[in-house]
DNA sequence: ATTTAGCACTCTTCGCTTGACAGTGCTATT
DNA sequence: AATAGCACTGTCAAGCGAAGAGTGCTAAAT
């Protein structure tokens, strides 16, 4: 057990480090502690043994450790929410006629301007999206445009070629059935729902006329579940001085530009706002950044995640409360629909 | 006027600087020409007094002015189209049901990967593209989402919400002479044409139940002026010896997230191939970089443009016959429709 | 039993010098 | 016209030393 002295100078690091990006020593800490330099010096060896706090090299002061920093985040931090501001989130909200891509991609812009970090927005996973209609739009020749409008508003377009031997009386008659059969689907059982309705002979007959058809109807209702992310303030990381570093910089760019940020986002823990530290993120160009990421919810069960990914020396005292009431008011804009 | 071997002795130091990033001095070039160090010097100290060639130090090798760059683009080079790999090409468009946008994506991924340099692409400019269809379909309460698609294919997707007085079948009958009246019209002259209607008391009565309708429509359509690019390969050019230097990296990567883009490429030389070089760029940020860019046609007199941006000490050679091929072969396929 | 003062020690950082090296310009020669 | 020779210039990396920040430990003070 930490006696108080020792959770104070272990909360001072975190936030003193954070500030300045310099080991800290115990000159510094004893101006902000009633105690002399020595006395510090005695709580970090501890602190240093119990594996919360660490040195750069044999002489220099101390930094924390991951295992430190995951104490300040649970314990230590007392949340400063009376920094937000607050009246440029809500105006953020103001106009209700954007669609949904676009509002989460300025919630993010204006996150990452707050914050200075990199953040990330998972679009909500479709899956529980219902297919609020289909419309086939024959555009010229055999080439038509498919499109999926969902409950909520959103459109996914794909381009057909029809086969030969389809003719567009048939093709009509096809999307007036399909619409019959999916409306209030949800689009994760739609493909199970068409094999399905297939087997019962009602269909058949029609869908069998090509393949083609099926799969492009498929493919287009994949595009839902793809998932989409949006990625703003990548930039702010080279002004971190953990990466003055070419070879970081690099490692981590080439990290933003491939498509695995989804190896570092998930929905998995939809259970509220999470910090993973460091190595606990799976990917390795990230072990030595942390993400805080919480889910937001939009209209019925859909979820989706925002996310700010910074240096491990991350500001969490203003990340945090931030991220929370971003999220917070997603969800509530959404809830009124 | 420069003598065959002055040519040869820039043409060279153009290729190895190129190759090397490292200044050419008149050692290598003379094992590359018959002639001594000696004589290149003489000819090296010509050029530059012509102001083909610079010095970055007062005893150093030679590397090529802008205005180097450019006669050798212009008169020097010969372009070398035997390393392009067509079939990697000739794949990427063998998919033809993929949309528009998709497909250009694609394209400047696999152009940044075979270059190493960042590749963008300006959407086509919608102004030419024909109204195909609008379509409002309700959501919930007074939430609709208005749809319009063009001629190509392309989607544009805006969520009204929609005043108290006005109710669905007033609606529909909206859609249903927008439709008759907009079909077949420009994108661009869609406004002026929906004015002069207006004017003309036959839909004047149904359009003024509200004024943010007709806004939202004008809105909808206003998305599709939007000039949207494609971005890829940002972080190879952090592999370039001349972006070792955090500063220029961190410079770069600001003007690659801020939408400034356009400011670097622009639809306005649709004449074909153009090479702007260092100072050439107006922005101040690209002042060492070189761009190649080639105008694509999609369909009917719908351009769009492609480039790639890499430092002045650009592989021309390489990038020049591989952009024209590329986007020769974006033509085409568009063509055929 | 804590806390503190004092001191030797460690490690980093920065400025300076030095020598090797690559390349030039000029002059005299072929 | 082309070349050989040579003095000169600038860059770069390695090595060195002094300054500075911070520690750990021991002994003294509270």
């Amino acid at each position: 057990m930490l006696s108080q002295r020792q959770k104070d100078v272990l909360r001072l690091i975190v936030e003193e480090f954070v500030k300045t990006a310099e080991p800290v020593g115990s000159r510094t800490l004893s101006k902000l502690l009633d105690f002399s330099p020595a006395t510090i010096r005695n709580d970090m060896a501890d602190l240093e043994e119990l594996g919360y706090l660490e040195k750069t090299h044999s002489s220099s002061g101390r930094v924390p450790s991951e295992k430190g920093y995951h104490y300040y985040v649970e314990t230590l931090m007392q949340e400063d929410d009376t920094t937000i501001d607050l009246k440029v989130i809500d105006n953020l909200f103001k106009d209700s006629d954007k669609n949904r891509d676009d509002t989460i991609e300025e919630a993010i812009n204006l996150l990452s301007q707050l914050t200075n970090y990199t953040t990330i927005a998972l679009g909500p996973q479709a899956r529980n999206s219902k297919v609020k209609r289909i419309e086939l739009i024959p555009l010229y020749e055999r080439v038509s445009v498919l499109l999926v409008i969902t409950n909520l508003g959103h459109v996914e377009s794909k381009q057909i070629t029809l086969p030969e031997n389809v003719n567009l009386e048939q093709l009509t008659k096809i999307v007036q059935i399909l619409n019959e059969i999916l409306i209030d689907v949800p689009i994760g059982q739609v493909s199970e729902k068409l094999h399905y309705e297939i087997s019962q002979q009602s269909i058949k007959e029609l869908l069998d006329y090509n393949e083609r058809i099926l799969d492009a109807f498929l493919e287009a209702f994949s595009q839902f579940a793809e998932s989409k992310y949006f990625l703003s303030g990548q930039s702010n990381m080279l002004y971190q001085p953990e990466f003055s570093d070419l070879e970081r910089v690099r490692e981590l760019m080439n990290f933003f530009e491939r498509n695995d940020i989804l190896k570092l986002v998930d929905h998995s823990d939809n259970k509220g706002l999470t910090v993973r530290i460091g190595h606990e993120n799976q990917v390795t160009a990230m072990k030595d950044c942390s993400v805080v990421m919480v889910p937001y919810d939009i209209g019925h069960e859909e979820q989706g995640t925002i996310a700010v990914v910074g240096p491990t020396r991350m500001d969490y005292q203003k990340v945090i409360p931030l991220l929370k009431y971003l999220a917070a008011h997603i969800s509530k804009l959404y809830h009124k629909s």
